[in-house]
DNA sequence: GAACTAATGTTATATTATAACATATCTTTA
DNA sequence: TAAAGATATGTTATAATATAACATTAGTTC
């Protein structure tokens, strides 16, 4: 990892301490990489550098804005090396994909366990992931009612956060 | 409307017989039309063709291929020209963009409320609409447990239907 | 270190969507 | 009904998002 990457997590560690999230980058890359052991994937420059810009956003990234911040630190970089870090990423869940704005987010809780249902503030753009699954029984009934096998779900709900209220 | 959009109109109509859906096209028009007339919007030609061309496909479609289906049976069509006219069927409510999918979808029973939540079937792509709202209630408690004032959703459930599991 | 596999670099292009301005059509009203 | 204003569409260009295909590099195994 470059001096101006570790630079940049210093910066997303203030960041994320204000903001009070759980995790700091540090911690935030030591359970990306287990995740990645875990799994016998490896969790090379690319992914960790891809995964730092993603986390210390604490919001959701365009694909080509990560690739602008990606150049900074890193040589040769082309979408198809952010598309190809950001495909990994989600596949271990370590990044979701919001699909109604074309965007990627950062788990700020990584630990526990989550389900890529979001909250969308309009007005400041503002994501948090629901830590527990409020759909998951609804889920369940539609399963049932609709003899309908749910692999996976896109559940994205925009409105006003308590600030912009 | 052209003979061209007419004829296509009958195949749509008996297409949407066999599959058991609960308008025919006709019907499917008239609806829109008193939609269009309630809100004070007019239902030009180009917003019938296209209202057709996605309703009767009964399925998601993508724009370009909305596109080059519209360019058979009208001048001059270009992407502005498909998305101006599903930007505004999409405000009447009249067709939803599946935003996992980037694709569009008519409504199969326009004239019930619905709400924009899908199953989508992985296998053999058919898309269907939930009709009532499972998930009203958990959006209400969300709204109370998070005091975030939800505007509108995106619910797009992947998975398996029965034919296909 | 040779052979194999996985990851990344590199170039090109496909797909999805919007901007900006010109023209045509509809609506209102003098 | 003609002029004025508003709405819709035509037209050209380009922005934004994403993938394909193949070459090269870096790890892994034997």
């Amino acid at each position: 990892m470059t001096d101006r990457l570790q630079e940049s997590s210093k910066n997303a560690l203030s960041f994320a301490c204000k903001r009070n999230h759980a995790l700091c980058i540090e911690e935030a890359l030591e359970h990306a990489k287990r995740v990645c052991e875990r799994a016998g994937e490896r969790f090379t420059d690319l992914r960790k550098q891809v995964f730092a810009i993603v986390w210390a956003e604490h919001k959701p990234v365009k694909a080509y804005d990560l690739l602008s911040e990606l150049s900074s630190i890193r040589k040769g970089v082309a979408p198809a090396t952010v598309y190809r870090a950001l495909d990994f990423l989600k596949s271990q869940g370590l990044v979701h994909k919001l699909e109604s704005l074309n965007a990627y987010l950062g788990c700020s809780q990584p630990e526990t366990e989550h389900h890529g249902h979001f909250l969308i503030c309009e007005c400041c753009e503002e994501v948090r992931e629901l830590e527990f699954a409020p759909f998951s029984q609804s889920i369940d009934e539609i399963e049932k009612a609709q003899k309908f096998q749910i692999k996976h779900t896109t559940i994205e709900l925009f409105g006003r956060c308590i600030k912009c209220q």
